[in-house]
DNA sequence: CGAATGACCAAGC
DNA sequence: GGCTTGGCCATTC
């Protein structure tokens, strides 16, 4: 497979494997991690082309929600499924609270 | 190699 | 709280 081959690619994937299920993490999050901060968005074309075994569902937006410009609907409504089967509870308008949910396990701690 | 493309984000209104 | 704007960066074409 010629996607997803990378060395930036290959360190996002390592890290979203850290995160448990029922955790979750944003996408900016993991370039600061990374050491870009503002990589964000390669963040989410890295997802787009994420393996099978990594949990992209545990990967969303700063706001706490499902990011979903230009992408299929069903998708981001499995997405979401995904997420409350793993114990993730949403809020009445379709939020997280990263508060609560938030993994920050790289981090030594 | 220059230009376009996003599953983004922080700041400003 | 929501909507808009500008900027970032690796990957693609």
């Amino acid at each position: 497979m010629g996607w997803a081959d990378t060395a930036f690619f290959a360190r996002v994937y390592a890290l979203v494997r850290q995160v448990p299920a029922g955790r979750v993490v944003t996408y900016g999050q993991i370039a600061g991690y990374l050491g870009h901060p503002q990589a964000a968005r390669t963040v989410g074309w890295a997802m787009r082309a994420a393996p099978d075994d990594v949990p992209w569902q545990r990967v969303i937006n700063s706001q706490g929600r499902i990011s979903a410009t230009g992408r299929a609907p069903d998708d981001a409504a499995l997405q979401r499924a995904m997420l409350e089967s793993e114990g993730v509870v949403f809020s009445r308008d379709g939020r997280v609270d990263l508060r609560v949910y938030r993994w920050e396990g790289f981090y030594s701690d």
